[in-house]
DNA sequence: TCATAATAGTTTCAATTGTAACTAAGTCAA
DNA sequence: TTGACTTAGTTACAATTGAAACTATTATGA
């Protein structure tokens, strides 16, 4: 088994124009491939997390994340939980209709505008936001174990360099 | 909006054992909570990635990855491409069906093992892996652009060291 | 040697997810 | 006004996914 770091060649002469020098295409590895390294990270620390919340409050993820959004901002509508979520609206709509189901969280229309529904969480909804926020906080440490806050900032730091790079590549800057 | 950095107050001394100090659990910023920014970082790298072979080459993520285990190891069981990809194998099952259908690889039964079936790439397969892989390695480039080979380097290695704790945590390690 | 266990891979089923189409309500301009 | 457009949210549909059950084959142990 190789052990490599990469799959680029940076000292090749080869590679004048457009497509990047690779030492030989076929020898392309997948576990030194960065984006399948951030998925194997991204699955470790996503399923870290659900860990606490499925089993303990029957959470899905999209409802743990409303909940989460709902807590600190008091009455919001579902597009306002869409855009500090990063979850799209039918995600939301359908967690939104499994907290209520749980009563965890209760929907009032705005007066101004019909088609608005402001959403707040319940005392149920509160009491289990109490519950479970320190809970994932503590395995947001546990992940973070070993990192001193510099090298906390500093992972965060290229992690949003390279969405950033991302972001540029699509049309769509940030 | 506030724009804190962390959700953890580490100078409070009220967390005297297990559950960590928390400001206040009703101010818990998810856009400040780590696993939430694991996600977000790759589902920008992991989008950027599929733009290329998805609508290039109509592969779906599981067959890119097939594709990606199989170009340096001709001939693999489908339990050995499990292996190598951290995909399960009900996802690898699938891959191949789909790979086989579109003419990309084909399956030979193990003579000794009959349970066993050997997957190599065709002539086809091969064009494609080679015509795919420089593209996905320039497109692993454009996402680390402004990055030196050591901070690259120190991002993979910081992954790495979350994704150990993560396992840790787990009952299996490593 | 035959029953049981283990292994390789597939299929079934149910849950999750996103796109697109849709309903309902509000806005705006002529 | 009223007809076209926009916005909020939901529903329908199709694709993806994984757990569990299943088939086929090989290994093992009494």
């Amino acid at each position: 088994m190789t052990d490599k770091t990469s799959n680029l060649r940076q000292d090749d002469e080869s590679g004048a124009a457009g497509a990047p020098a690779v030492a030989d295409p076929m020898a392309f590895d997948l576990g030194a491939f960065f984006p399948y390294r951030v998925r194997v990270f991204y699955q470790a620390v996503s399923s870290s997390v659900s860990d606490i919340y499925e089993p303990l409050f029957g959470l899905s993820v999209s409802e743990w994340r409303t909940m989460a959004v709902l807590g600190p901002h008091q009455a919001l509508s579902a597009g306002e939980i869409v855009e500090r979520s990063s979850m799209d609206k039918v995600t939301v709509s359908r967690a939104i209709k499994k907290l209520r189901a749980a009563g965890l969280l209760k929907r009032d229309i705005d007066g101004d505008d019909r088609r608005r529904a402001v959403l707040r969480l319940t005392a149920k909804g509160v009491a289990t936001h109490r519950d479970l926020v320190p809970l994932v906080l503590a395995r947001e440490e546990a992940l973070l174990e070993g990192f001193s806050d510099s090298e906390r900032d500093a992972l965060l730091r290229m992690m949003e360099r390279v969405r950033r790079n991302a972001a540029a590549l699509q049309g769509a800057e940030d």
